[in-house]
Parts: structure tokens; C-alpha cells; sequence
DNA sequence: AGTGCTTATCGTCAGGCAGACGACTATGAT
DNA sequence: ATCATAGTCGTCTGCCTGACGATAAGCACT
């Protein structure tokens, strides 16, 4: 059978991003305001379509730069201390989840350290960090029993599955350290693990666990007393890139 | 912005499948080969284009029955005890992954009981099972010291991944059931890992741990002795979808 | 300076689970 | 009858976790 372009339909592929960030002890996702139809108005997930010489993760990690300035770590540069954590989270291709034509979206997800404020575009007023508890309920109410719409698209379960995937990851890897910043310390960390999975942890206990895995953590010799209370060692993530045995999220 | 089809490059989008069997106390994946250029008589995995109407879950177990005859398990229907698992495995989109054109690949993975020979749209030459191993060694020797060509396109990557995450999937899930004829017994179930792994395990803690995990297996009460020595019980999966605590996989 | 509050860090103890492995059972093959 | 094969039940030891007591070292008061 030769190449035949009519042999199949033509599909618009764009990238949607899931990006994560714990602020205030709550788990926030980036949403920005879209400003044209469909769903104008509405609050969605970060996104564009992929470039005709663009891999896929090129495309991602070029939005996420456009929306939050961030540049994705590489862990082929050893130097680089700074940078998101981002990689394929799955892909979502109903072929009435866009109104206006076909699309494929390949879903990424982001983690990133407490931010600036966001920029969409330059424009602050377009772009949020949101508690994902917020943007998931459906027309409830929001911190400043404002009433919330629902996501734009599909975007209700791309997040749901992207904290699904951050939730059940960070069991098993190191990935918590992407939502710290360079240098953090064992409560810091944490509080990250609380507020990912939203359940209090005993800190002793944790303190054991994560000192006590060769590899995951590296003492820089410096303490903070930035939390309160007596100073804390100040670490950096290790090379361990994974965690085993895991760390073992408490029931319900 | 208005819509504007000229806005984005078209795509063509496709789903790929990894799937993978356990025969011979081996673990193998379902290859094909292909009839046209590129890479005309070198074996690929299956796949084929998404339809117009289609979703992406749709295309892939349509492609997963043409060619193995295969219907995917539906958890809403409790009496169909028979049929294929069939989850997203990751999306490829290298703008050079295919010579011809843009295509973006949306790969499934589908893991199977041993099945009897395989078809491709009933040409039986052009379709086979074959040990994980043969398929992603690049350029080596096969079963019958015939030289092997790598897979066409990025195939081997996606087949590499799809068989490491069905190795890290049965880890902490019912998974590997899937491998399993509706009724299997402990010991059977044991030859999956062992096959998936490429590891031996302690018959008795393996004995232990699946049937001490309430809600794993369910004894149907009938034994069998197809194995040859002591008639073993025979089980169903259980209603438990995740292994807590995981069934560990042993160091190296 | 002292008191209280906060967070960090170290220790102890009991229970659960996994790895190693012995022992016994029930079939088919010779 | 004996052997080989596979299945099933136990035992023991060590490691890890959860629960929680105790101490350390800062800050904000008075």
C-alpha cells in the first residue's frame, strides 16, 4: 500500500501542562484564564500546540518556560541546581473533547519550588496558582467563597490524573525534592509530603526514614532556622533516585 | 485570536501495542512485519492509524482484536472472566520517528494469556511471538542463530518501555493475573513473575504472600495437576486490584 | 535571665513482614 | 517400591515501621 495522505485523518497535537507547586501547605496547580472561545473565560490548564520540528517534550517544556520562566532541569548538567521537574504524564485524544476540531493533547506534568508570582504571557491577571482542591471540585466555592467554574476541556481529569501521578510518585522516588528549593531541610521536606498527600506526618519517624536512606539526602553543612524553633541541617537531594523500601503513605 | 487551521501543523496520529504474553517461561511480545517501506520486511509492533471518530482507547483495543482476535476486559461486565488488559503506555512524537511524515504514536500496552498462534489480518508468516529479549537485543543471534534486525521505527524504545512497566506494574498490582488463563494456580502465577522478572522465586514465600493477601486470589475449589507433581488448587483473581504491600522483586 | 512555644533530633519498644530454609504431602514416572 | 516433581505448612531471624518519650536549640515574650 503506498503513501497515501487521504489514508488518514489529520489531527491537531497539542501539549497541556499539569503544573504543580505546594504554596502555604496546600498543593496549587497553574491555571491560566483563557481569553477566546471555546470555554472563554474559564480557567485551564497551560498549553499550545506543538511545533511542525518539535519533539513533544521540547513543546512542553518550551510552554512551560513561556508561562512560569521556568527552565526544566537536565540532569546532564551538574551544575544546574535549579530547574522543574517535568515528564510525560498521558495523553487525552476523545474525539469531542474540542469543540472545534480534532485534537490530541499530550499531557505533561511539571513540578516545581514555590514561585514568584505567574506570568501568563505577561499578563498576572490571566495566570494563578490554584489549591487543587479548588479546581477540582465542580461548581463549589472557592477560598474566597467566590463560585468556581469548573476547568475548561477535559482539564479536570488531566489534573486529577497529574496529582494522582505526583501523589503516587513521590512514594517511591525522590521526586519530593523537585517542590523544594536548592538547599532544604527534613521538616521543609515534610511538609511537602504533607501537603502533596494531604495527611500529617510524625516527624520523628520521617526524620528516620530520610536520613537513614543512603544516598537520598546530602548534608551541605549549613542550618536555617528559617521555620522556627531550633535550627535545622540544610540538605540537598542526593543521587539515590529512588526510594526503596518506599516511603509509605498512611492509610486513608 | 480566531480559529485559523493554519495556525498549527496537521499530524497524523497512531496507536502502537506491546503485546506481551508469557510462553515457554518466557516473556514475549507480539511482533509483525511489515509488508511496505520503511523498513519493508523488518519487524515492528502492531499498530495502525487513530479514525477520525475514534478514541484513542477505541483505536487501540481495535487494533488489539485484528490482530490477536483479543477483546479487552471490561471491569462493568462481571461474567466475561476472559479478555486482554490494555492500559496507555506513553506517547512518541520525535518529528523524525517516521521518514514519511509527522506522526505522533499514542503506544497501549496489552498483556494477554498464552495465546494460540498469532494473526496478522490472517497471514500467519507475517505475525509471531517473540521472547522480549530476541526483539530489543540490537543486531544479534535469535532463537535459531538467525541474525535479528532491530525493530522498525523507535519500536524497540517503546517496547523496552512498555516491558518495564509491566515489570514495575506487577510489583504492587494484580497485573500479572492478566497472564494468566481464568483459572491458574499459585504455581502458575509464580512461572509469570519468574518469566516477567527473569528471576527465581522462593516457592513458599511467594505461597505465602498471595495467599495470605486478603481479596488476591479466590480458590475456586477445583485442582488440577497440569504441572505434573502435587495436584495444586486452582484460583481466580480476587476482587483486589492493588498488592498492599507490594510483592517485592529481588535485588538484581 | 527566665518562661513558654516551636521545631529538630535522638532513642526505645513492639508488631509485622520478608528472606532463608526445613519438613511433609500428593501426584506421575520408572 | 522408589524417585522426581510440585505444592503447602512452619519456623526463625532480621529489618522496618508506627507509636511515642525525651532532649536540644532557637525565638518571643516578660
Amino acid at each position: 500500500m503506498p503513501y497515501d495522505p487521504s489514508a488518514f485523518p489529520p489531527f491537531a497535537v497539542t501539549v497541556d501542562l499539569v503544573v504543580l507547586t505546594v504554596r502555604r501547605h496546600a498543593l496549587c496547580a497553574l491555571a491560566v484564564r483563557r481569553g477566546e472561545p471555546p470555554f472563554q473565560g474559564r480557567w485551564a490548564l497551560p498549553g499550545g500546540f506543538v511545533r511542525a520540528d518539535e519533539d513533544l517534550a521540547q513543546a512542553a517544556a518550551r510552554e512551560l518556560a513561556e508561562e512560569t520562566g521556568l527552565r526544566v532541569h537536565d540532569p546532564s548538567v551538574p551544575a544546574q541546581d535549579h530547574g522543574a521537574h517535568l515528564e510525560q504524564l498521558a495523553t487525552y485524544g476523545d474525539p469531542k473533547r474540542d469543540p472545534r476540531m480534532r485534537v490530541v493533547s499530550v499531557a505533561h506534568l511539571a513540578l516545581a519550588p514555590d514561585l514568584p508570582a505567574p506570568r501568563a504571557g505577561g499578563d498576572a491577571s490571566n495566570a494563578r496558582w490554584a489549591p487543587v482542591e479548588e479546581l477540582l471540585q465542580q461548581g463549589g466555592y472557592g477560598r474566597d467563597t467566590e463560585p468556581v467554574a469548573p476547568l475548561a476541556f477535559d482539564h479536570a481529569q488531566i489534573l486529577a490524573d497529574g496529582v494522582e501521578r505526583a501523589r503516587s510518585k513521590i512514594e517511591y522516588s525522590s521526586l519530593a525534592t523537585a517542590f523544594c528549593p536548592p538547599e532544604f531541610t527534613v521538616g521543609e521536606l515534610r511538609r511537602v509530603y504533607e501537603a502533596v498527600w494531604g495527611v500529617a506526618l510524625d516527624p520523628r519517624n520521617f526524620h528516620r526514614k530520610v536520613t537513614g536512606t543512603p544516598g537520598f539526602l546530602v548534608p551541605t553543612g549549613g542550618t536555617t532556622t528559617r521555620q522556627g524553633g531550633r535550627p535545622a541541617q540544610l540538605f540537598r537531594a542526593g543521587g539515590a533516585t529512588l526510594l526503596n523500601p518506599p516511603m509509605l503513605r498512611p492509610e486513608v
